[in-house]
DNA sequence: AAGACGAAAGTGGTTGA
DNA sequence: TCAACAACTTTCGTCTT
């Protein structure tokens, strides 16, 4: 009966769904309160509009419709205070929806500029605030799902409860957390990539990471090469048993220890690139080397190595 | 002419004395 | 603090398709 849904009804049976339909993994994520269905392994939002299955209440008439009915966003770690302080609105009418009589503006106005000071009352919170800030302009820049930037504002909220942040610039660790999330939630992007939307160099987001990983102790592995492969073979437009080729390549190469101490980015381009010739679906050296964002050099050196001591018979 | 190749020099960071 | 070092990049001349 009060049952409003708008919103697209999407083709995909979101219930049923195990795997990923776009990268076939099965790192499906079911949030209800907040209506998401995610891939973590790619970042596919697969939906954003689901129902939440658990019980409800039900208004028999418009005055308890009225009076059941909620409202307010989920609380976030995105935002400073949880998301769950008050805003003064802007409209300049009141509760009812009546004009505030000019006499009373001036102290509306008031009453928002101290609002808004207070909540972030100090230079802690402040800072926060403001880094919260850049790590959503970062991430929507990048375009990562809200998992990842929770998982960023996360960390951040841990180095500044660490004391980390001092001395550093917000926008440098604001990177690295980011970069930080990224790792965690296994969603590849490189730490270019990052710096790249970021106004902070490569160089002291990559020393701050380093930093923050270590004080936090988030024993992160070096990202594993088969995410970038899954990634960028999507991203050349390679068919899956290019992809799939790429991926055996890459084990390989695990079980030879031929990737251990070299650039997992490095090792995804030469295997793509193997796979690519493997298959008649030939990309040159460049064009990969340009989407995985290493040299022409470094896939050249890798592929050289993986065709020699992994005996793949193929003649280029 | 584009792509692949490889040598040589340079870069930024780690390690160990 | 400094030198050695490994991985990677940049640059450039040459070979191959």
């Amino acid at each position: 009966m009060n049952m409003n849904i708008s919103g697209n009804v999407k083709e995909v049976d979101v219930e049923e769904l195990t795997e990923c339909p776009e990268c076939d993994s099965e790192h499906i994520v079911r949030d209800y309160k907040r209506g998401e269905v995610t891939c973590r392994n790619c970042g596919l939002v697969v939906d954003d509009q689901v129902i939440d299955q658990g019980p409800e209440w039900r208004a028999f008439d418009s005055e308890q419709n009225e009076r059941r009915a909620r409202g307010g966003a989920p609380m976030s770690v995105m935002v400073h205070d949880k998301g769950l302080s008050t805003d003064i609105g802007w409209g300049g009418r009141d509760i009812n929806g009546n004009n505030v009589p000019t006499k009373n503006r001036a102290q509306v106005y008031r009453m928002r500029k101290w609002q808004n000071r207070t909540r972030a009352s100090n230079s802690a919170d402040r800072n926060l605030a403001q880094a919260l800030n850049e790590l959503n302009r970062l991430a929507s820049k990048i375009g990562l799902h809200r998992q990842v930037r929770e998982e960023a504002a996360m960390l951040y909220r841990r180095a500044v409860q660490d004391n980390l942040v001092r001395g550093r610039s917000v926008e440098g660790v604001a990177a690295a957390a980011l970069y930080g999330a990224c790792r965690r939630c296994e969603v590849p992007r490189t730490l270019t990539e990052i710096t790249e939307a970021s106004r902070a160099s490569k160089k002291e987001v990559g020393r701050t990471y380093r930093y923050i990983s270590r004080e936090l102790k988030l024993n992160l592995q070096p990202a594993s090469p088969s995410v970038y492969i899954i990634r960028f073979c999507r991203e050349l437009e390679l068919p899956g048993d290019v992809e799939n080729t790429a991926i055996s390549i890459l084990n390989q190469a695990i079980a030879a220890e031929l990737t251990s101490g070299r650039g997992p980015t490095g090792v995804a381009a030469a295997a793509i690139y193997i796979a690519s010739v493997v298959h008649d679906q030939r990309k040159t050296q460049k064009t990969i080397a340009d989407t995985v964002g290493v040299t022409e050099v470094t896939i050249r050196n890798r592929y050289k190595e993986l065709a020699k001591n992994l005996d793949i018979v193929v003649y280029l």
